[in-house]
RNA sequence: GUGGGCGUGGCCUAGCGGUUAAGGCGCCAGGUUGUGGCCCUGGAGAUCGAGGGUUCAAAUCCCUCCGUCCACCCCA
């Protein structure tokens, strides 16, 4: 790394790494999806909850689990000058049912639907959907065990997608046990896998000690035979998390939401219990999930707060946003001003300003043109823009007090009273 | 953390040892001394990512660094 200087002089200054600027071209994507998101959780009854982008480092570092690579290397943390340990946050979560105990949400009428769209940290090599700061949906049914919510979230999820437009993705379940069973299945597989240990990659070997359950998921080709013998989490469920998952099953029938059963799929979090999913993509990326979430029934004792159920996701708009591309996806387009205000004559500006004003107050967008211009390159400008109607405003208009107003698909004009402008353009 | 591709005006690209560094899009102005989309003319805008090296000569060859993209890993 070069000095910050020679860096300046060099690259002069750009976006850090792995972050982006959000165009104005851009922007339409992320309005559509924005809106889409608010809309849909509105519709189920989900309540908008914003917690800062910061908090103290703690609240991941306990619940996200010390083996993943969320807390071990990707955290942004940074002391304050007061020595306070906090971090950006690397998901949301946690945060958020740090705020269901802070302010006592356990008193409200169970369970609390809460959404929320805000941007994650994670020190991460960027890539294609991947970033260093990602803005993701998030959605979150606190307070209720009933699997009934789990299909809801899953529900939310679908919704957001069909009303987004995105279609030929597949849904991809599991169940992993809770407290009460899984702890057995962990000791099975690591008295499966200690004698199989030189067999393995490193990876596999790291996670065998911090994280057992990503031993399932390992890529490697080496790992495969082991993870093939290896014996199933779904043979050691307890009767609770069987019974659970059939139910989930049975509600996401009745809303033929349609999924495969993957018994290899684990999060990459530690807080999950029971149910977690992901929503891929026909067209496989590295970065294929879209969506992705599941149970927590103990993440909010380990923020000290009481047992309290939750079932939740978190889906990045980042990669929404790739997919709506690649597959050609129809979004609404930027509104179209309604007036251009050319004026021609610079000096008649306080002019154009109180005109745009009292035609804005109608609740009409106007644009005025930069003064000065000739009235070919302001008409130019209108008709790049789109504009419908062009009050032009150049010395003569300047003298009789009155507005030419130009109807852009027509080549029509005619004058008007600078108080008739409003009706005139009114679509 | 590990691999690979790529860095030339705002954007896309040509040039790959000797060029005033070329073209398209976009921008500005003019062709119509107050009238748009097409067309025509002109203009502005590039220390060819940075530093070092080889050479009479480097955008072009070599090295290092930086950036970026893609993949692994991980995840949204």
């Amino acid at each position: 790394m070069a000095d910050s200087d020679s860096f300046a002089k060099a690259q002069k200054f750009l976006a850090p790494r792995g972050t982006a600027d959000v165009l104005p071209d851009e922007w339409a994507y992320w309005r559509f999806v924005r809106d889409t998101a608010e809309r849909v959780c509105e519709s189920f009854g989900y309540r908008r909850i914003e917690t800062p982008v910061f908090g103290h480092a703690g609240v991941w570092l306990r619940t996200s689990g010390s083996g993943t690579d969320i807390v071990e290397k990707e955290m942004y943390l940074f002391e304050d000058r007061g020595g306070d340990q906090l971090a950006l946050r690397p998901e949301g979560t946690a945060d958020v049912m740090r705020s269901y105990v802070e302010h006592g949400m356990a008193s409200l009428p169970q369970p609390v639907r809460l959404y929320y769209v805000a941007p994650n940290f994670r020190y991460d090599r960027p890539q294609a959907g991947r970033y260093r700061q990602h803005t993701q949906l998030g959605v979150e049914a606190v307070g209720d065990p009933d699997a009934l919510l789990d299909a809801e979230v899953i529900d939310v999820l679908r919704t957001f997608f069909t009303q987004l437009g995105l279609r030929d993705y597949t849904i991809k379940l599991n169940t992993i046990g809770d407290m009460a069973c899984r702890p057995a299945y962990v000791e099975a597989l690591r008295g499966y896998y200690r004698p199989l240990l030189s067999q393995v990659c490193d990876d596999c070997r790291t996670r065998f000690e911090k994280n057992p359950l990503r031993l399932l998921d390992c890529k490697e080709e080496r790992c495969q035979p082991a993870i093939a013998g290896a014996p199933r989490l779904h043979d050691y469920l307890c009767q609770d998390c069987r019974d659970h998952f059939q139910r989930l099953r049975d509600c996401l029938a009745a809303l033929d939401i349609e999924y495969a059963i993957d018994e290899r799929l684990v999060r990459g979090l530690d807080y999950y219990t029971r149910t977690v999913f992901e929503f891929h993509p026909a067209i496989e990326g590295a970065q294929s999930s879209m969506g992705s979430g599941g149970r927590y029934d103990g993440l909010i004792e380990l923020l000290g707060g009481p047992p309290t159920p939750g079932v939740g996701f978190g889906s990045g708009f980042e990669r929404l946003i790739l997919n709506l591309k690649r597959q050609e996806a129809e979004i609404p387009l930027e509104q179209d001003p309604t007036l251009f205000i050319a004026l021609v004559a610079a000096e008649a500006a306080p002019l154009a300003l109180r005109l745009a004003d009292r035609v804005r107050s109608e609740g009409l967008q106007v644009v005025i043109g930069s003064p000065g211009r000739s009235l070919r390159t302001l008409l130019r400008h209108a008709d790049q823009k789109r504009a419908s109607y062009v009050a032009i405003i150049g010395r003569k208009e300047l003298d009789s007090g009155d507005i030419t107003l130009r109807a852009m698909h027509d080549h029509t004009e005619r004058t008007v009273g600078v108080d008739e402008v409003a009706d005139a353009v009114r679509p």
